[in-house]
DNA sequence: CGGTCATGTAAGGACCCTTCACATGAGGGT
DNA sequence: ACCCTCATGTGAAGGGTCCTTACATGACCG
């Protein structure tokens, strides 16, 4: 039996694991990854400094559960974005990198576990297995795109993945959160990436991708 | 007179303050910029634990000199592939993306105490100018780049240098070091960012970026 | 009802951070 | 050349946190 939040203390707390992964988090956003200790944890969910050693090994074993279940969350919310490319791919990639940014600032601890806590993607296969899904569907998404160009000008799905990949998490990592890491700037960080990938669709000679600045 | 560093160690050390910013990188680049401490580093300097706090008020303000002193390199490093955008603007723009990797891959310590040690960019006056100095380079690229192009199809320079600031980023971040943290990839980083870079100024409308894809 | 094992506890050792009073010697003023 | 001053480094101690090993509890099963 799996209780909810708020259920009862029994003697052996009945749900550590999940009370430990919920305190990581609280953590990791109010303190960042580095500033998160195992017996602080332990200390959260109100149990004595040696409990958590039942469940994890150590404290990057916790760290990549936390980080393996934010991917996990990851990828269930690029998929409900890109929604299978509906109406248009077009259209659904701009979703899914608006998802991207969203989880990077709705979750931030999680995003932090994921990919600011320094945990090597070997640490355990899980966690390799949970980002590689992740990716998946940023590469499906790529490929669905590149798909609708003519043939001969097709460019790689996977490289086309990265690009993308990689402009959402830099422009999410320098200017997404609202904390203190973050810089100033003159426009949103969603009409940034926004505006990012279009040029860069464009830039692949997607026909729908700059119309409006064709003149 | 600042000694080398295999200087003669006297008494009083000499020059305790590099000393100690060389024992933060290299404990950095071991082991992280979360798991090096103070008395480490003054360990490592050969000096007893009080002695750093003669130099540094604490630990965060030995990291915000280290990052002050990587933006500095960086900058510099930046502005020598840059070099005012000779022979022309595209092809500096070019070198100037690899100079970005280059940094990340041979300056880890440096660059992990920049973007991924946590530090708020408020820490320190010198530190957040040290930051908007580096930007101001790629800024300045992004207009001379924007410069040659028709006036009327100008985006903002601005935009378009955080566009490849955070490709750029984004890149070295999920790509770019050997270390534990990076994921296989079926072309390098530096290739990865040179496409990107291409294909996004394409879209802009540069004329010039499509062509050449030589190595 | 009794045994076994997962689960949580308690105490101990180690490390770190920080601060104090004190020692040292480099450099300036005369 | 000499002494004084002050920046720089030392040593030890207090306070705190963390991690780990030996012990206690009670949930589950035959």
């Amino acid at each position: 039996m799996t209780w909810g939040k708020g259920g009862p203390r029994g003697y052996h707390h009945g749900n550590l694991k999940e009370a430990l992964v919920r305190a990581a988090l609280e953590l990791i956003a109010q303190k960042g990854p580095a500033g998160f200790t195992f017996a602080e944890a332990a200390r959260w969910a109100g149990v004595s400094p040696a409990a958590p050693y039942r469940h994890f090994r150590d404290r990057d074993e916790l760290l990549a559960d936390v980080a393996r279940r934010g991917f996990e969350r990851f990828e269930a919310a690029l998929n409900a974005a890109w929604q299978d490319g509906t109406p248009d791919p077009l259209a659904a990639f701009d979703r899914t990198g608006k998802a991207y940014l969203d989880f990077a600032r709705n979750e931030p601890a999680y995003y932090s576990a994921m990919f600011e806590a320094g945990i090597a993607p070997t640490t355990s296969p899980e966690l390799a297995q949970a980002g590689e899904r992740a990716f998946a569907v940023l590469r499906r998404a790529a490929e669905m795109l590149v798909a609708t160009m003519p043939q001969k000008d097709r460019p790689p799905a996977l490289m086309v993945g990265l690009h993308i990949w990689a402009l959402s998490h830099g422009v999410a990592s320098l200017f997404g959160r609202g904390d203190a890491a973050r810089r100033t700037l003159p426009m949103s960080a969603e009409d940034l990436l926004e505006a990012g990938v279009l040029i860069y669709l464009r830039g692949l000679g997607l026909p729908a991708a700059g119309a409006e600045r064709s003149a």
